[in-house]
Formats: structure tokens, sequence, C-alpha cells
DNA sequence: GTCTCTATACCGTCCAGCCGGTATAAATAA
DNA sequence: TTATTTATACCGGCTGGACGGTATAGAGAC
């Protein structure tokens, strides 16, 4: 069934996802409601409920396909150092620092903490995954858990908007923190100079 | 006006506060709503309006008085290493071991961030500030910054609850990440082991 | 009396979800 | 081919409830 299915619109959802994204960086977590979302969409709220029968799951959506499609970027750029140590967390600085911040999925993770907190479980999955990941094949782990723990922490203060850093020493920083993984993800750490 | 209050009642506003964190714990953000505070308590909604004139400033309030008693514990905790260095740092990363997550005010903030995000300013700047006096007296400022964004990065995992470190793991971590400084924050690193 | 504080009732708004209806297209039958 | 049925996709008005905020009156302290 899931593969015969008829579809003369398989893209409405896709649009749905996008449009439901730009509101809610561009209105805030709170003011994500079906009838915003539809009307960015240019889709009634009925044909929105058609898609997504409720809200829930329309943040559902919005998580799962934010969660894939982060995971095969990060597949990609691994794929990439296939068989080198720290390639896990080295790909991971390199995914955050290609695609910066994605704000929306972040916003509609709060909005869907607000509606339900369970909505967040399959984040949490990917947080475990990610991190076993790392570890498993990290020649320091410990290191590399607290790089990662960094890069974590940069993204949820920007998400929240109360980060210190300008975008100069946001940069400045990402690199930093490659030195700090033994096998140095490739690059030398150059701008080891002045922070201040 | 402000210090000359007559504020026959000021115990009203704690009470109140206390009440709207277990409300925000125990329900979530996006139940925290005027009628909850008030019935927890044990308040009408005009006393409570009457103390929060809306329900940004009782969020607002939440917020500030989190910085107020974050900070005093940190300065308290600081002076006790005055002269060290590190001493920020440290001081930061024991605070937040004393204190544990204080999962109610994370939560406010993003009640705060639906609600309003003005309201997370005063945060933003307590930020800044913190960031500053780490770099000011670390023997490492990017040591100190990567360290300090890592304590964050779990706290807000664990503010999310997608945090996919158990305790015992989240107090190796925070015990490793002491041993980042290079003073040492004092304490050696002990407990160097598996962290598998 | 007056000031501080609390209680109750109420208003207006916003919003999620529902539901009857419509249009299009494919399948089936004649 | 044509008529009938069925499934897909979408429309838009409606409603019931929740929630923030207001109005007003009353209790207790000074």
């Amino acid at each position: 069934m899931a593969g015969r299915k008829r579809v003369r619109n398989p893209a409405s959802k896709d649009m749905i996802l996008a449009a439901a994204e730009r509101v809610v960086t561009q209105q805030g977590p709170g003011k994500l409601t079906l009838d915003a979302v539809a009307r960015e969409a240019g889709l009634s709220k009925g044909g929105l409920l058609y898609n997504f029968p409720s809200k829930q799951t329309l943040i559902q959506g919005m998580i799962l396909d934010h969660v894939e499609r982060h995971r095969s970027r990060y597949e990609e750029l691994r794929g990439a150092r296939a068989g080198e140590p720290d390639s896990a967390i080295c790909a991971l600085i390199e995914a955050r620092k290609a695609a910066g911040i994605e704000r929306g999925v972040g916003l509609a993770m709060l909005a869907g903490l607000a509606e339900d907190p369970e909505l967040l479980s399959p984040l949490r999955a990917e947080m475990r995954k990610v991190l076993d990941e790392i570890r498993e094949n990290a020649t320091d782990p410990m290191v590399a858990t607290i790089v990662w723990l960094a890069i974590d922490g940069l993204e949820f203060m920007e998400l929240l908007d109360i980060s210190p850093f300008d975008d100069k020493q946001r940069e400045n920083i990402e690199s930093q923190l490659t030195g700090f993984i033994e096998s140095g993800c490739g690059a030398a750490s150059e701008a080891k100079g002045d922070f201040k």
C-alpha cells in the first residue's frame, strides 16, 4: 500500500513543510498556527489538515524531515572520510559549517515541546545514535564528546538568539574545534591567533 | 518608586514564581497559563495579575529571578577562588554541578520565546557578561570558551530532555571538563577512566 | 478612611479540529 | 464510448474551548 499510493501531488507535503518552516522562522514558535501555515503554503486549512491531520503530525513531520536531511548530509560527508579516525565528529563539524544553523527546525522543536514533549523523542534517538557513532571511532572519545557538546551548545544559543558571538567569532570557534580532535580533522588548525 | 514600595507581602511574588516553575516543569511550557499558575499558587487569577500584571511580566520575573540567583551563586563560588587563574570558568562549572539543572527556568525561557523573543534579552546580556568574565581571567580563553559551550550544550539537552547521557556519564563529563582547564580548577581530574 | 491585596465574573480573541461540500481522475461496468 | 462509482485532494465556514486580560467589589491592615 505504501508503494502503490496513487499520489497525484506528493509535493504538497514538502511545500507545506517548507511553508511551516518559513512561518516559524519569521514569526516565532508561538505563531506557528495551522492557519498561518495554510496561508503561507497557499492552501486552505482543510487542505493542510488533509495532508497533516493534526498540528502535532505537522510538527512531527518537520522534525523527521530535518533529522533525515541532517543524517544524509552527515553520512555523505562521513563517507568522504571513510576509514579515517574521528571521521564521525569531523563530519559533524563540517555538516554544521556547511548548513549553517537551521533555525526553522529548531524553533519547530520548541513549538513541539510546548505542544507535546513526546514529539522530541525521534530527536533523542538521533542524538544517541550520533553520539555512539562519534565515540566509536574517536581517538579520544571524551574529547570528541565535549567537542560535540560545544557544537550543540553553540547551536542552541543561536537558536534562542542569545549567543554572545558574532559571525567571525563563531567561525573561529568552529575552526578551533577541529583542532581539539587529535587527528585534526584533516585541516590544520590555522587561525590559532587572537580570539579577542 | 522601585525602592519605596510599601510591599506588605513581598512573599507573594516569590510564591507565585515558585508555583509557575512547578507548573512549567510538571506540565511543559505550553501549559504555562495564568490560570494554572494561579491555581498552583493557591491564588485567584486576580491576585496573580495584581502581582504580575501580564503573562509577559510573569515570565520576565521568572527569568530575572533565575539570572540573579545564578549570578549570586556563581559570584559566591568565584569569591572562594579569588585571585586564582580560571576562577570564572571553574566557578561556573561548580555552580552547575551544585545546582543541577534548573529545568523550570529553562522551560520558562522557551515559553517566553514563544510569547515574545524579546523576553530573552536579559539572558543574552548575562551570557555576554559571563563569557567576558570567563575569557578575562582564563589561561587559555579559547579552551575556556569551548568548555563553557559544552556545559551549556549539556544543559540545553537536558532541558529538552534529549540528552543521551545518564547521570553517571553526565557527572563524568562534568568532572572531565575541569581537566581541560589548564589550571585544573583545583581538583585533579580523577575518574579519567573508561567513559564507555 | 485608605492602601494593599484577593476573589469572582466576565469579555474578546485566537485557534485546533471538524464537517459538508467540490473537483478531478482513475476504475468499473454497460 | 458513455455512465456510474470510488478514491484522492482540497476548500472554507463553523464551533467549542482555552486563555489573556479587565472590571468590580470586598477583606484586612494601618
